[in-house]
DNA sequence: GACATCATGAATTGCATG
DNA sequence: CATGCAATTCATGATGTC
């Protein structure tokens, strides 16, 4: 413990606040991520603020606006490093793009008043882009950044780590969340003694060892899979075990997804493809009555997640009523497995049913009746009768509006909704987006599907002030258009249908006329990877499945365009 | 050709057991 | 630690009907 003091005097803190930190922490031995994010806690608040803390300095120092640090902290006072970072690039980014507008960043934050903004993205071209990068200079680069307030050194490490090809902006990225993450890493990087000293469960402990360990470490799978943490479960995590790497760190944000089952290695490949993020792992079973596991690379902040409303039923028996009436006492089920793409053939119900009315209460039967059950996930419709679920049961248990699928064939609903998000689950993990843009969002949608993405935006109420959206399935297009118009959406909504056809040169001209995205989403096909698939489970480099590989494409180019539109 | 219906295992993981 | 068992899984292809 008294290292760890030690080291918070050597970071700048006073021996008063970090009395009061640890006390406040509580605890025996209180872990010391706790103190010092209580330290950081008690720095920034107001009554603390006689003196300003470091990290205000330093951001200050940085090139943001007093009021904008100010600001932040006040709002994000109880925030992590990670949140602070995040928000404060969100707001550089959004005064960049409000261009001649001029805003103070910070009123407009907080405003409610949403004035039209429908010119917000018109008319704008920019030209040169690539003159401008083949003449930045390294030296020139350095005495930008000196010029901006970095101290040498670290600007000079910086650039030596970002490479030459990098942007002024990319490098200014870099620093700055090697500064916020600093503080961090001094404890993530603590002796072998300190370690042994801190008093936390062992769980945990082992969880941090797995992370720190090498690459050639496969990626587990969690139990229970709850990722970061979900609503009204113990096990919130407000800190990434594996901070983002500094080069993924957003704006633009992105969120991928995928099956959490796969065949080995799968998901190890997509992280090394995705900044060496770490996947979350969540069961949508703790967000509706049906589980859907599934793996989520992103970096989104994960810290003030909130659900949306009303949340649906956590029990089949509460979102279908009426199946209670016939539901077997020795069925003890109260969640549904994962909606597929194909239901079970009515001959399964007329097999279940004979044998029930031939072998009454043989709990053998009863036995195979409910493997059975799980397997075809059936649902009890009547005496002895059990049924696949109705294409809008699976829309209610996913998330989606009564009848978002509504005019394709019943074969073709049921494929859609297999192969959709759940958008409770989503939705929680986007939430975070809300207060970062308050006048709304840019999305880049990859495989777009029947729009699960859109619609936990649009239920989260963060208007869409454009979407781009790849999607080869016609049927699914109409479904999103549909929605696109039903909702009265005021945006621009542009199509396309490979991911193929959306190359460097066609996504330059989209950023650039639109000024960026805010957001690239999407999960890329599963069918290689998918546990149901009998015939083609050919992983990663199966035919469908590949396209990943394209999302990796599209995603980095958006990325080094957003960094070029940052200066 | 659109649509509906049906039959078709295996990879992976967790868990208990020895 | 090996082994066996149980549980779960964003599917594909063939066939029939209209």
């Amino acid at each position: 413990m008294d290292e760890t003091i030690a080291k918070f005097i050597e970071m700048g803190y006073s021996i008063e606040m970090i009395g009061r930190a640890v006390e406040e922490t509580g605890g025996e031995n209180p872990e010391p991520m706790l103190i010092l994010e209580t330290l950081f806690k008690i720095s920034t608040s107001s009554e603390a603020s006689s003196s300003k803390s470091k990290l205000i300095d330093e951001l200050i120092g940085m090139g943001f606006s007093e009021e904008s640090v100010i600001k932040v902290i006040q709002e994000h006072g109880e925030e992590n490093l990670e949140e602070i970072t995040n928000t404060l690039l969100s707001y550089a980014e959004a005064e960049k793009m409000r261009g001649t507008e001029n805003e103070d960043i910070n009123n407009n934050y907080l405003s409610d008043d949403n004035d039209d903004d429908g010119n917000l993205y018109s008319g704008l071209s920019s030209s040169d882009e690539e003159n401008e990068l083949n003449s930045f200079h390294e030296d020139g680069r350095l005495q930008d950044l000196i010029k901006m307030g970095y101290p040498r050194k670290e600007a000079s490490i910086a650039l030596e780590r970002c490479g030459e090809i990098a942007s002024l902006a990319e490098i200014v990225d870099f620093i700055f969340a090697a500064q916020m993450a600093r503080q961090l890493d001094e404890f993530w990087a603590a002796p072998e003694v300190q370690e042994r000293r801190i008093n936390e469960p062992p769980s945990r402990r082992r969880k941090l060892n797995t992370d720190m360990a090498t690459d050639e470490e496969l990626i587990r799978l969690p139990n229970p899979m709850i990722g970061f943490g979900v609503p009204k479960e113990p096990g919130l995590i407000t800190e990434r075990p594996v901070p983002i790497p500094n080069i993924a760190l957003g704006p633009p944000y992105f969120y991928y997804e995928n099956v959490a089952m796969t065949p080995k290695g799968v998901w190890d490949k997509m992280s090394s493809h995705l900044y060496d993020i770490k996947p979350e792992f969540v069961d949508s079973l703790y967000f509706c009555a049906a589980a859907r596991k599934r793996g989520y690379i992103h970096n989104l902040p994960i810290k003030n997640r909130f659900e949306i409303q009303p949340t649906p039923h956590y029990t089949i028996q509460e979102e279908f009523p009426l199946t209670k009436k016939w539901w077997p006492p020795w069925d003890k089920r109260t969640k549904l497995n994962c909606v597929l793409t194909c239901i079970a053939s009515a001959q399964l119900t007329n097999r279940i049913r004979k044998r029930l009315e031939k072998h009454e209460g043989d709990p053998a039967v009863q036995k195979d009746v409910v493997d059975q059950c799980k397997k075809w996930n059936l649902v009890w419709v009547g005496k002895n009768k059990a049924a696949p679920l109705e294409p809008y049961e699976m829309e209610r248990l996913l998330g989606f509006p009564n009848n978002h699928t509504r005019g394709i064939s019943r074969t073709d609903r049921y494929k859609s909704l297999g192969n959709s998000f759940q958008v409770d689950t989503v939705a929680y993990h986007l939430s975070v987006l809300k207060p970062l843009y308050p006048k709304g969002i840019k999305v880049l949608s990859l495989f777009t599907g029947i729009g699960g993405g859109e619609v936990a935006l649009h239920r989260l109420q963060i208007p869409m002030n454009l979407v781009v959206s790849v999607e080869i399935s016609e049927v699914n297009r109409n479904i999103f258009r549909s929605f696109w118009e039903q909702t009265n959406q005021r945006g621009d909504l542009i199509e396309f249908t490979n991911v193929e056809e959306l190359d460097d040169h066609k996504i330059e001209v989209l950023m650039d006329q639109y000024g960026g995205f805010d957001l690239v989403i999407g999960g890329s096909p599963c069918n290689n990877l998918a546990g149901a698939n009998r015939v083609s489970r050919s992983g990663l480099e199966g035919d469908q499945s590949s396209l990943f590989y394209d999302y990796c494409r599209i995603l980095e180019a958006v990325r080094r365009k957003a960094s070029r539109m940052r200066r």
